[in-house]
DNA sequence: CACAATGCGACCCATCAGGTAGTATTACTG
DNA sequence: CAGTAATACTACCTGATGGGTCGCATTGTG
């Protein structure tokens, strides 16, 4: 799983949306700007978001964008996945968009990216919106000796 | 994580080796028929792996690839991280190729992509070719249910 | 109506993964 | 020592795609 700049983009504007819940709809400037992204280019992506059903906008004057879902009903992976397509390393471990090799019956090393596909999979859509809400940002030191954790929980 | 062509590969070719350790050379073609990558690439694939010291090659007739180090020093994280920079899921939070991001201070997100990126990364850096290797293959229903395991241990 | 916002198709454009080709070199074998 | 079977190395191709911009239409508010 690599995130493409679109998922990440994604993911900022969507944390925005879910942080000023019940507020006024916020323009895609603001978000832009709160968020540094591309303005042009970050309303491809809302309104990817909002065919999806995640967001809800509004035109003209003081319109923008609003959370149309709750925010325990969406999970990092289905954000992730409608994006990039899968989770998995690689596509023949891939539940979602699995795709076959020649080499599955002797394959050696793919169990152990089905593994790694599991792991992260389980994470992600066990995580919504809400629950990375409530998780503190990540501190600089806490980057700095990362290599020691052992990424349980979130 | 999104594992490239290259890197693919590189494992196919490696384990084979493996595989085939102790015995005579392996020419290229026959590395390339038996894993079905193309020849032509394969080599220059090969002559990475080489210069990374995990392979060993002698040319002429009865020529070909060995493998060069123990399988039990070699780890599935260090090939990937070879071929593709890093194991995480984004570059703010790898630990050997890091880039910054302005968001960092209020990034509410990449706690998550932190645990993910520890997670493979321990299941990868603690993973030899070796460990690989005693692993069975994985079988075709055991695919079909993936969605239940937890991913736990190779 | 003017203005402020989204909607949306068209387009651009660099990068890169994946792959091909040609030629040089090396070394075993008879 | 010639022939041949292999790797070594450099250069190049080429399509897809990710990331991004533009112009104009549409919608809604004051
Ligand atoms: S070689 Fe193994 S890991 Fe790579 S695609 Fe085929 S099955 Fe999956
Ligand atoms: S936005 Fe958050 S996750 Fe994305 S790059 Fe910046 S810090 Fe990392």
């Amino acid at each position: 799983m690599q995130l493409s700049m679109r998922t990440d983009y994604a993911l900022r504007a969507l944390f925005t949306l879910v942080e000023h819940r019940g507020g006024p709809p916020i323009p895609i400037l603001e978000l832009a700007r709160r968020n540094d992204v591309p303005k042009r280019f970050l309303e491809h992506i809302m309104l990817d978001l909002k065919e999806k059903g995640w967001v809800a906008s509004t035109a003209g004057k003081r319109g923008g964008y609003q959370l149309a879902k709750n925010p325990e009903k969406i999970t990092m992976g289905e954000v992730v996945r409608h994006f990039d397509g899968y989770l998995a390393p690689i596509a023949c471990v891939s539940v979602t968009d699995y795709k076959r090799c020649t080499q599955e019956t002797t394959c050696r090393f793919r169990r152990v990216l089905l593994t790694a596909r599991n792991l992260v999979a389980n994470l992600m859509d066990r995580t919504t919106l809400a629950d990375v809400m409530k998780s503190p940002v990540v501190s600089p030191d806490e980057l700095r000796k990362i290599q020691g954790i052992d990424g349980e929980g979130i």
